[in-house]
DNA sequence: TTGTAAATGAGACACGTGCCTCAAAACAAG
DNA sequence: CTTGTTTTGAGGCACGTGTCTCATTTACAA
């Protein structure tokens, strides 16, 4: 029974005998304080890779009495994907609370970039220690960003993409998801040939054009003989929404299958039934909600591609706290998956 | 611009002073040790109620020194879907280790619950924290999970589920896996009738059995047109994998679809390649592996069930602690969903 | 009332790190 | 060499909790 010998970790103190300075010396080199040769500092550097010496975050935050305190700044609009978010901010608080996380909503108005940006610029380290911003791509947004970073507030762009951020934002590969949605959408459509309805809540955000693009690949590529229609936008109103969708149905009697792009499927399926209630149309909705899990299993939608909002939530946590700890966060664990929901595995 | 009050949360010492009594009284009480008058017991517990007070999980770590040693019993036998497992272990403990968790994979004989029992008795709490356990039903394991419990190492059934271990063991709804395969295949199948062949490694096992019963029950609900063949069991060797294959595909010329029960889809996807290359048939395996995400982009394969290996892993840690602390842990996130891959969304 | 056991309090030290002060040492420039 | 500056060391206190010891108080039975 070879039991491995349980090494304690190496503690600041074997460092400073380590390195032949003193805790205080260890302590000015770990913190960055200037005021040491730098031949010192390579020393303790060196010995720190040589012991494998990696700093008590416990011992620290308990020390300096340092505790996190987070910001979502989600859009105003109540849709019940949204709502899902609020809930699952609120639970995750309660499991990050032993790391002393705290989050806070806050309500921006997605659609004035001006007042968005005048937010982000009130914040300061003292205060908020960083903040995960839903809201679509502006420049004005996007400097706001880059100057909270300067000032020492993490940031992280949340669900709604923003260019040449790259890497660092949290939330699904949305050409991916549109493809995803294609693909479901031409293997379950048994018709010969037939039209395609995409409804959208607007083609103006990157998300949209995203998933329509990758939508459009697979469609052209795989399943030439259907039809995809051109977005219908309903800019969320109701009426409006009911007024074109009637119209294409009108127009398009051999309509097979119907991709409700938005987050929000309420509005647009309750108008389809309405509309045209028996329906042996294939229907992909986005994003799981009480609605869409209940339109899942009524039959009154084929499938649901959704991002685990969830997952989300503490994705965002851990990466804001690994912004402000300065530590590398795990990529596999912050993928968020394009998720397909069937009224089987809901 | 109200900036709530950040508020310090209470120590023992507020408790203390609350409840009108000493700090070591306050320990007493925390820490379950005897010689408390029952009436003082309720006066620091009705004052760790009032003031909300929860301990400081790192402090109380870091005053023991505690840290965190699980293990993982897992099989011998080294397929793809396990070897992912092995690296999510390894990659786990690199996030897990700020909170001092070391994990530790320990191989054993699933076949022989004697053996199993045996290297479980000899674990102790003083080298070992907890276990997580992936192994067949039997009684011999759940007693011998039992006993671990009493003598206080906290144990957890992975992946392999058993009976009455009900919510406390992580892995996912077999039979909600075998719905999905069934859904995904009778949507998937254009053909107006036809057989289906269905590959197992063995159906002795409880996963094996609850995936056959969910594939059914779809089946027979909704595609009363397509006729699901009796179970092959491969028995993971090769020569019989090709032998009852190439028969079933003999004496079935009308088959349409293929469902891969076993988490290895490498054995009797490939002989299916050799056996019957052309192949218009629609199928479906279980587990991402790099082989199947591979036949996934080659098309070869139509769609995955999965299960993700990282989540498991991590999810299970995270239990594991929950138990030593005695806390909650978080349901929604420990949930493991069934997911589904296409080609679009790997 | 006394004796004894049970219950509680007071205090110290530890865990690993941050942060501060003050003194000592090393170094540079004159 | 002296003077002034930079670099380093020694040491202490703090963070919140666990775990001791020893003294003191309280409760209860004789």
């Amino acid at each position: 029974m070879p039991t491995q010998k349980q090494m304690p970790r190496p503690t600041t103190k074997d460092l400073a005998k380590a390195a032949g300075v003193s805790r205080a010396t260890v302590d000015r080199v770990l913190n960055g304080r200037e005021g040491v040769k730098q031949k010192t500092v390579d020393r303790v550097n060196s010995a720190i890779k040589e012991l494998g010496f990696v700093r008590n975050l416990s011992a620290a935050n308990l020390a300096r009495s340092k505790s996190y305190r987070f910001v979502f700044a989600l859009p105003k609009s109540g849709d019940q994907f949204l709502e899902q978010i609020v809930r699952h901010i609120s639970e995750a608080e309660t499991i990050f609370s032993v790391d002393h996380i705290s989050c806070e909503v806050h309500h921006i108005d997605e659609n004035d970039p001006h007042s968005i940006s005048a937010y982000l610029a009130t914040l300061n380290p003292d205060s908020v220690t960083g903040v995960a911003i839903m809201a679509p791509e502006t420049p004005q947004v996007r400097d706001a960003i880059n100057r909270l970073q300067e000032r020492g507030v993490a940031a992280l762009p949340f669900i709604s993409n923003q260019t040449m951020m790259d890497e660092n934002w949290v939330g699904i590969d949305n050409r991916a998801a549109g493809a995803t949605a294609a693909t479901l959408l031409g293997r379950f459509i048994h018709a010969p040939s037939g039209a395609i309805m995409v409804v959208a809540e607007s083609m103006q955000s990157r998300d949209s054009m995203e998933r329509r693009l990758g939508f459009d690949d697979v469609m052209n590529m795989h399943f030439p003989h259907l039809r995809a229609l051109p977005s219908l936008e309903t800019y969320g109103v109701s009426e409006r929404a009911k007024a074109i969708i009637s119209t294409t149905l009108q127009n398009n009697s051999d309509i097979v299958g119907i991709y409700i792009m938005s987050s929000e499927a309420r509005g647009p399926l309750t108008i389809l039934q309405d509309v045209a209630p028996d329906s042996s149309v294939v229907k992909i909705a986005h994003e799981r909600t009480p609605f869409t899990e209940g339109a899942l299993r009524f039959g009154n939608l084929d499938a649901v591609i959704a991002q685990d909002t969830g997952h989300l939530v503490r994705s965002a946590i851990r990466r804001l706290k690994g912004i402000v700890d300065q530590r590398e966060t795990l990529k596999s664990q912050e993928k968020i998956r394009v998720e397909i929901l069937l009224k089987t595995n809901i």
